[in-house]
DNA sequence: CTATGTGAATTTATTCACAGCA
DNA sequence: TGCTGTGAATAAATTCACATAG
């Protein structure tokens, strides 16, 4: 919106198009304060500043893919990760013929390198590597500083509560449909 | 746990291997009927065929894939979508150096045959296709019947209500994390 | 004795309704 | 007049506590 120029836009609206209400709209934006304007709305400059400092998303993040696979290949070249601020700046594999090889201008390095993380002040971290070393590799990300984990292998992680892990499992997504689905 | 011969579990049990607590579990399984064993807990065998057939996962889901590039061709590979009953039956693309192949054991289809899937009785999509096709891919979709959509094209789809559509984005999951992140 | 299932109590979230500001 | 922000009212979810079944 505020690329193709609109100035603001109010709770009706908002609502309408993510799929809410008006109400649920404003009373979750006081509770961070309230950062609209009586009788206009709420400016979508500011609006979406306000929303990016409350997600921690004001700031460039630096993050650390493990795994250069089929699935982390994609990961590699995925370009949508720029718009929230975050820049792939480091690859790592088991594999020596992926090492030293650059994809996407990033350089594939040594797994067994990942301690490095911490001196590199990156605390964010991809996990997708095959379902047995996820587990193995979460505890070296762990071991190396990193506070944030998306875990792509289809299986529970253990961490210490400080670190924040977030799996997405592409077969439990696809399991969610049938329930909503009308009797087939 | 059925595999490794246990028979039953408690809720406390689950509820730590959760991360949640026995009050909740309980509850949640008695708004579905309660199906545990006082005394003993709930006999995991049962308890699994309960909530599978609760979520609708209790017969075989067929689905097509649409769009075999890059993070097409990994769904496609992927394993995990057997144990959750799902069996990817088509997939599509426009590219003719595709169209005819096999990969996976799966043939690829020209992707203006999608209105076949109404035949072949297939009503659950994974679209896998560049953003700016895939609203496109999704109206000849639901033209096709489909009844559920999985989409990993990182924009909304709109679709009729009946239809459950259920969007994946993972720059937006990886966005998730520095919320929950200690400042750094 | 042990662990479920469930009403009741409590906490949390959503919706309403309207005062007040641009 | 139009739309926000927010207390109050309503609805929903979670937690508790205990009767009851194996």
């Amino acid at each position: 919106m505020s690329e193709e120029g609109q100035q603001s836009i109010s709770s009706r609206d908002l609502a309408e198009l993510l799929g809410a209400n008006p109400w649920q709209i404003r009373k979750d934006f006081s509770y961070f304060g309230g950062f609209g304007t009586p009788g206009v709305g709420y400016k979508v400059e500011k609006l979406a500043k306000q929303i990016n400092k409350i997600l921690k998303l004001d700031v460039i993040h630096k993050a650390a893919l493990v795994g250069v696979g089929n699935l982390g290949s994609v990961v590699l070249a995925y370009p949508g990760f720029r718009i929230y601020g975050f820049d792939i700046a480091a690859a790592f594999d088991t594999d020596s013929k992926k090492i030293g090889r650059k994809i996407n201008n990033v350089m594939i390095e040594d797994a067994s390198n990942l301690w490095m993380l911490k001196r590199r002040k990156i605390y964010i971290a991809i996990i997708a590597v095959p379902r047995d070393t996820a587990q193995e590799t979460a505890d070296a990300l762990v071991k190396a500083g990193v506070k944030g984990i998306l875990n792509f292998s289809p299986c529970y992680i253990t961490a210490p509560r400080k670190v924040k892990v977030i799996t997405i499992d592409i077969a439990m997504d696809l399991a969610r449909l049938p329930y909503y689905m009308p009797a087939s």
